[in-house]
DNA sequence: TGGTCTACTTAGAACTATAGGA
DNA sequence: TCCTATAGTTCTAAGTAGACCA
């Protein structure tokens, strides 16, 4: 399979997807008012059906190294350059589109490369940019979808026991409060006292009148269940009318053009107001992101692409920017809570997210054949008498032992976490017999745990970069994140912290996918195949650290499994005794049943199991018993294994699907068992991998 | 040189759909 | 056919890393 069927070819009748709908949009709202713009567009392109058929260009990455057999596939497809058919317009001025009235001048960029307009850089066979960064030559979209504005719902929260008048900001503020009583960050202070200090302030000059703690959102915690319940109880008529419109929203905003391949987009609604709900011991928790407006949204394309329509009315983007530079669609700044730049970027079964992807496993193919080198030499730093090449060598070596993340400084307006150069003197413990502890939070503070035996000069060296320090004090004081990498790139080209990441995922994948052999992987059925490729995941999952939290219910279904796993030995041992007892008695007939299980409430039954009536039957019986005990205990063991390991990350980003593609080849494994509909969409790429193809 | 900005990938939680067992 | 556990998908937070600037 090629990257082909990665992209879209816009034809005619995939034109359909925007087909005129029936209007059937009651209410009001943005998404009303964004599905009017759907409609708009999709009758303007039922008048406009040019012909505008131009011939795509080889847009081959050349530096990708390993030829990709089937690139050649993709060169040669005919396309037209509009969404909505055919409906390129190279003399429509930005300003005259709709929603465009607050847009601001175009920009351009791409660098100096981008020289000339980009409609004669389509026709033309240019080579100049094959080493500069133009990430795409033609780019349409439909922009992005807003969130509906808040409705008032007037269920009004008690004041010093009172009903009390709230403004539209303050109930929807009131709301999203609520949303949250009962969970985990109701109790949590900081998320308490973050919301409950904007909460006030929303009283201006009132505010010192009020105490929060006076405050009860109970009667908007009952409108918020009860509204919960009508959506659940919605006829399959509703339901269904409700998933088309999402459906008829999404095949509008989702529809990209690059460069002549239609493209899915990723994300593309406008992330809502909410409570900011950060991860760990965040500062910032509790806070409300705010609504973000079209005037705060930049738009991103070619210049004689349409431009996207604003669905809110009265409204209208930013910028219109031609970034070739870039691979974003949009773009927005939210400082309601922390400074950040969000993107709208397309999806990651796109044709550019899979090129970066192969570039990002081929990088790491690199350094697989440069490993040894660059272990002798940083092994060599190990030794300087240079203190920083010391600091260097030591935390290469750890970032390559253990798969730690490189660690950038982060502000006091994040959550404390740590990465390898952030490490500070009371995340370890230098333990007797050269071993070295390690109990620090990384990413997403997922607690990093672990006891490791590292060589002599490594556990003297940690040793005395602790030496005379207390805690708060880096451990690496010499160094950081990007003097590391300086490093790593004297070493190699393009090597940072990450590639080594992905290449010891990878690795260590290839390393324990090849013992299948030794494993007798041909003698297994289907589901043992599968056993041991997730236990050689799981291996990847656990050197990265990729962990979930244990759901709250966890043990309940553990008990549940034991008690079913039980009760069906009992009834094997049952089994046993009364086919003993028809051998020897001659009886053939023997008929009774049992109650294996009963619920909480004692009333119903479970199981009800009849004794089969014949010698034969009872042994039939017996036989399905075990294999159902053996499918039980194997369910409980895998549960158990993997508690705390999310097996998913590890499987999306850093092991080469390559590897997993040949190994479901070689053993005759659908590979649709191994990867979700996504990732497979994600790899297509890889599909048609060859069979003596190896990290 | 260090701080900030920008662009992109990686990550777990929350949400939703589906499968399988009764 | 219904229910529920699990798998799969979506969402957005939180990283990395290069560019830019004073």
């Amino acid at each position: 399979m090629s990257s082909k069927k990665n992209t879209k070819k816009v034809s005619d009748s995939e034109d359909d997807d925007f087909e005129e709908e029936e209007d059937e949009s009651e209410g009001s709202g943005e998404e009303d008012s964004a599905e009017n713009s759907v409609k708009e567009e999709e009758d303007e392109e039922e008048e406009e059906n040019g012909d505008n058929e131009i011939k795509e260009e080889d847009n081959a990455d050349t530096k990708i190294e390993v030829k990709d057999e089937n690139e050649d596939d993709e060169e040669e497809e005919e396309f037209k350059p509009s969404i909505n058919g055919n409906k390129r317009k190279n003399d429509t001025p930005v300003e005259k589109a709709a929603g465009l009235s607050n847009a601001k001048q175009v920009k351009t960029s791409g660098g100096d490369a981008v020289k000339k307009p980009v409609q004669k850089q389509q026709d033309s066979d240019d080579e100049d940019d094959e080493n500069s960064d133009i990430k795409w030559k033609y780019l349409e979209h439909h922009g992005v979808l807003f969130p509906d504005y808040w409705q008032k719902h007037n269920v009004r929260p008690r004041y010093d026991g009172k009903p009390i008048d709230l403004n539209l900001l303050q109930e929807e503020m009131a709301t999203y409060w609520s949303q949250t009583l009962g969970t985990d960050w109701e109790h949590k202070p900081k998320y308490r006292e973050n919301f409950s200090k904007q909460f006030l302030d929303t009283f201006g000059k009132d505010k010192g009148k009020y105490d929060f703690d006076k405050f009860d959102f109970t009667p908007i915690k009952i409108h918020l269940e009860e509204q919960k319940e009508i959506r659940k109880n919605r006829s399959k008529e509703e339901k269904n009318q409700e998933k088309q419109k999402k459906e008829r929203l999404s095949d509008y905003y989702a529809g990209a053009i690059l460069d002549g391949f239609r493209e899915k987009v990723g994300q593309f609604m406008i992330e809502p107001p909410t409570l900011f709900k950060g991860r760990g011991e965040h500062p910032k928790m509790g806070m409300m992101k705010g609504r973000i407006q079209p005037e705060a949204v930049v738009i991103n394309i070619s210049k004689d692409a349409p431009v996207p329509k604003c669905s809110v009315p009265g409204h209208g983007w930013s910028e219109i920017v031609h970034k070739q530079d870039v691979t974003w669609l949009a773009s927005y700044k939210d400082d309601s809570v922390k400074k950040q730049h969000k993107y709208i970027f397309l999806s990651a079964e796109s044709k550019l997210k899979a090129e970066n992807d192969k570039k990002k496993y081929e990088k790491a193919r690199r350094l697989k054949n440069l490993i040894g080198q660059i272990r002798e030499n940083y092994e060599r730093k190990l030794r300087s008498s240079d203190p920083v090449d010391r600091q260097l060598g030591t935390a290469t070596y750890l970032i390559d032992k253990l798969a730690l993340r490189v660690g950038n400084e982060k502000s006091e307006e994040e959550a404390d976490t740590v990465g390898c150069c952030s490490l500070r003197v009371e995340h370890i413990q230098v333990i007797e017999d050269t071993q070295i502890g390690f109990d620090f939070l990384g990413k997403d503070s997922m607690r990093y745990q672990n006891t490791v035996k590292v060589t002599e000069i490594v556990w003297k060296n940690m040793q005395s970069f602790i030496k005379n320090k207390k805690p708060g004090d880096d451990l690496f004081d010499r160094i950081d994140a990007s003097s590391l990498n300086e490093y790593l790139k004297s070493q190699m080209e393009g090597l940072t912290a990450k590639v080594f990441r992905t290449y010891n995922a990878s690795h260590t994948l290839q390393k324990e996918l090849d013992k299948a052999d030794e494993e007798g992987l041909d003698k297994m059925d289907l589901k043992d195949k599968l056993n041991f490729y997730d236990e050689a995941n799981r291996n990847v999952a656990i050197l990265c650290n990729h962990q979930k939290t244990v759901g709250k219910n966890f043990d309940v279904m553990v008990g549940k499994m034991e008690q079913r796993i039980n009760v069906y030995k009992d009834y094997e041992k049952e089994l046993h005794t009364h086919l003993n007892k028809c051998k020897k008695n001659g009886v053939n007939a023997y008929e009774k049943e049992v109650i294996l299980e009963e619920k909480d409430d004692g009333k119903h039954k479970m199981f009800v199991k009849k004794f089969p009536g014949t010698k034969e039957k009872i042994q039939e019986a017996i036989e399905k018993i075990k294999k159902k005990i053996d499918e039980e205990q194997n369910k409980k063991q895998s549960k158990e294994k993997n508690k705390e390991i999310a097996l998913g990350t590890s499987k999306t980003n850093y092991n080469d699907p390559r590897i997993s593609v040949v190994w479901c080849k070689k053993w005759e494994v659908p590979v649709e068992k191994v990867f979700p509909k996504t990732l497979i969409a994600k790899f297509v790429w890889a599909m048609d991998t060859d069979l003596e193809w190896s990290f």
